[in-house]
DNA sequence: ATGTTTATTATTTTT
DNA sequence: TAATAAACAT
């Protein structure tokens, strides 16, 4: 009976779901069906093995992936996985320090605090340590910081380590920092690894809970883990060590976040035993598209070797298409797009463009625009980052965690409420000289009791005293409320007593959208309260918004176009995909020129590009490219080297019908355009920028670019004549 | 305490 | 270029 959970899987991906036992590195190439490896190995575990769910721990990166592992295993398993642990790295070790984080100072209310939460500590840090932060940029700090937390060391290991100033400094804010994290009861993303490593190393009985209680473990995109998540995976595993590890190092592409793909190779040394399974099999890509992929990662020296192939057809060969600038680049994908399903080769929802920066978004939605092409943008300013909606998180951070002086010092004056940078400073600085929390200090100050610990200066004036006492009745009224609320019933009290509405509406140039946003949120506290016991409702309520950030994502059931960075588009696929930008300082990136690894990441992320295409694949670049404010000649990426001519279509500027059809072959020379169709000063009418005379024609591949000054507000625009349908005035 | 002007600085961003 | 932050004036 249960031997279908094997149906249709290929030898390798069989082999991999039957080892149960021991150690096992599972390298999986683009396409190779991991996830249904990974889902059907627990799913074997479960029908087969008869090992209980609960004893079974599944680690991923992404709350994305998590889901879509949960969602499969729901469909192969139904009720029998219920107790299963499935989740991301950061919402295991919350769960466990929350449970018991006392050994390592974390209460089980504590806060988690992102990237924003971090810099504004950190800033605060610098000042309080007398740090310049523009010989010591606050980024550049934090990023320090979380490399050091990322390769497990605590500010003494820092501080022992650091040989130049700079890292010398950097301890110095480093010992602060964590300093003032503990005061305020919270962990950034780092720490939820971090001290969770430092529980299991320093208490041995909660090790040895987590330890026992997981008997197989599966560690998800192992070419992104740093190294405190491996030192966590192998701590959570060395009892039973039935540790599983999925990953592609052609893949890693997160170095940059501490990413450390030699825990591939510390795996294998720790582990000599574990058996290597690869899957190398495709069924995403055609032939030609696989091909391409390979030849292009080919030139990377630090490799696991794999040889991918594909039982697929052969299918079109790449489109190679060097377009004047950006703005042609992108109008010659939307109307390829516009073609492709005029012709019903795709549905506008079947493509994808992509690029290396978020930048280059632009032009692309520009060109959406002027040719009506409906498109999808992802990425952009996350929905847990905005501004109305941390606002409002903060204040019920501090309703759960009145030590939370990051929320603290976001709220106290928003909406505005007269507690000023000078009567906060004061604050401080009494809060430091009595060695009380800010809260504290504040609530002292409120009620005048008395002056300073030394007996002198009288703290504040009546007018700032009176908002600080109100304030402090506020949320001393928001935490009586939250004893009988559920969280959305007290986000709308935290809203009411603020007047938080009013100020967006009323004062805010984009409130009625960053309202809308505040619904949004409330809608999903609300959600939350169907399924959690109130009395727990605030604390997961803030786990979530803390550690899960794809509200906007990709929505498939829209018929448009998607434009996504390389980066976010890790895990996804479309029959057609366009890489945009192909050039030299930008896909390779400038910033990554000067250092061979880090031109292995750039190559690895074309790589990622180009094997997100099932059927077509279009390699683009411009030969002038608009940068930071001047346009600059583009010369073509290496990576397009790469790609073996044989598999290329050169294709020319404007696609005729059918092109695709030809035969592969080498680039044929650019044919011209044939006479001129306009002069300089020939009066023109256009059906969207209205009338204009033409300033100059010239020919550019099988067309021509005519430049014409309208007369209303369209301005002086570059158009393709035979796109433009212009219209020749007497 | 808050609105205005100037200066600065520009990859990627799973959690 | 354009967005954002810090400095500045009111």
């Amino acid at each position: 009976m249960p031997v279908d959970v094997l149906e249709g899987l290929n030898s390798a991906q069989r082999e991999a779901v039957e080892t149960t036992e021991g150690p096992l590195l599972i390298v999986a190439g683009p396409g190779s069906g991991k996830t249904r490896v990974i889902t059907h190995r627990i799913a074997y575990l479960v029908r087969v093995c008869g090992v209980s769910p609960y004893r079974i721990a599944a680690v991923t990166f992404t709350n994305k992936a998590a889901k879509e592992m949960r969602d499969r295993l729901q469909r192969l398993l139904g009720a029998r996985g219920q107790g299963l642990t499935c989740g991301t790295f950061h919402a295991f070790c919350a769960t466990v320090l929350r449970r018991d984080g006392r050994p390592v100072g974390l209460e089980p209310n504590f806060v988690i605090y992102d990237e924003e939460d971090q810099v504004d500590l950190l800033k605060r840090t610098m000042e309080a340590a007398e740090v310049d932060s523009n010989r010591y940029p606050v980024r550049g700090v934090q990023s320090a910081i979380s490399g050091a937390k990322s390769v497990l060391l605590d500010p003494g290991g820092y501080a022992a380590r650091a040989t130049s100033p700079y890292e010398k400094v950097v301890a110095r804010v480093y010992e602060r920092y964590q300093h003032l994290l503990a005061r305020n009861q919270a962990a950034d993303f780092d720490d939820l690894l971090l001290k969770t490593v430092h529980l299991f190393q320093q208490a041995p009985e909660a090790l040895a809970k987590y330890q026992s209680r997981y008997v197989h473990l599966l560690v998800d995109e192992f070419q992104d883990t740093n190294v405190a998540q491996y030192a966590l995976a192998r701590l959570l595993a060395s009892q039973h060590r039935n540790i599983c590890v999925v990953g592609d190092p052609d893949q890693s592409i997160y170095s940059w976040r501490h990413a450390d793909i030699r825990n591939i190779l510390s795996f294998r040394r720790d582990y000599p035993d574990a058996k290597m399974v690869s899957l190398a099999e495709n069924y995403r890509s055609t032939k030609t598209i696989v091909a391409v992929a390979k030849h292009l990662i080919l030139p990377n020296r630090s490799r696991v070797e794999k040889d991918l192939y594909t039982r697929r057809e052969l299918g079109p060969p790449v489109a190679v298409h060097e377009a004047f600038n950006e703005e042609e680049e992108a109008v010659w994908v939307v109307q390829e797009v516009d073609r492709l399903v005029r012709q019903d080769k795709a549905r506008r929802s079947e493509c994808a463009v992509m690029y290396r920066t978020n930048a280059q978004s632009r032009a692309f939605e520009e060109a959406c625009l002027r040719y009506g092409i409906p498109y999808q943008l992802i990425g952009g300013v996350r929905f847990y980052q905005r501004r109305e909606v941390k606002d409002i998180i903060a204040y019920l951070r501090m309703v759960h965690n009145p030590d939370d002086e990051v929320s603290l010092r976001r709220v106290i004056n928003v909406p505005p409420r007269g507690i000023g940078a000078r009567t906060l400073d004061e604050a401080a600085r009494w809060a430091q000289a009595a060695s009380l929390p800010l809260h504290g200090a504040l609530e002292a100050l409120a009620c005048q009791e008395g002056d300073g610990p030394s007996g002198a200066a009288p703290p504040l004036g009546t007018r700032a005293r009176a908002a600080v006492q109100g304030f402090l009745q506020l949320l001393e009224r928001l935490r009586q409320e939250a004893k009988s609320l559920g969280v959305a019933g007290l986000l709308d009290r935290a809203v009411e007593l603020t007047g938080y509405r009013r100020y967006l509406l009323e004062g805010e140039e984009r409130g009625e959208e960053q309202w809308e946003n505040v619904l949004e949120l409330r809608g999903q506290a609300k959600d939350l309260e169907e399924s959690v016991p109130a009395a727990e409702g605030l604390a997961r309520f803030l786990e979530r918004v803390a550690l899960v950030a794809d509200v906007d994502n990709l929505d498939e059931s829209k018929d448009a176009l998607t434009l996504i960075t390389l980066h976010q588009a890790k895990g996804l696929e479309f029959p057609v995909v366009f890489i945009a930008g192909l050039e030299e300082g930008l896909l390779p990136h400038v910033r990554s020129l000067d250092d061979p690894e880090a031109l292995e990441e750039e190559r690895r992320l074309c790589y990622v590009g180009v094997t997100r295409a099932k059927e077509r694949l279009y390699l683009l670049r411009a030969f002038r490219r608009h940068i930071m404010g001047s346009t600059k000649p583009a010369t073509p990426s290496r990576f397009l080297m790469d790609v073996p001519a044989e598999f290329i279509l050169a294709a020319p500027r404007m696609a005729p019908d059918g092109w695709m059809k030809q035969a592969p072959g080498p680039a044929a020379a650019a044919p011209t355009g044939g006479p001129l169709p306009f002069r300089a000063g020939d009066k023109v009418r256009h059906g969207k920028f209205g009338d204009g005379i033409v300033v100059n024609c010239v020919p550019s591949d099988a067309d021509h670019e005519v430049t014409v000054a309208f007369r209303g507000d369209a301005g002086v625009k570059r158009l393709l004549a035979s796109y433009a349908r212009l219209e020749k005035l007497a």
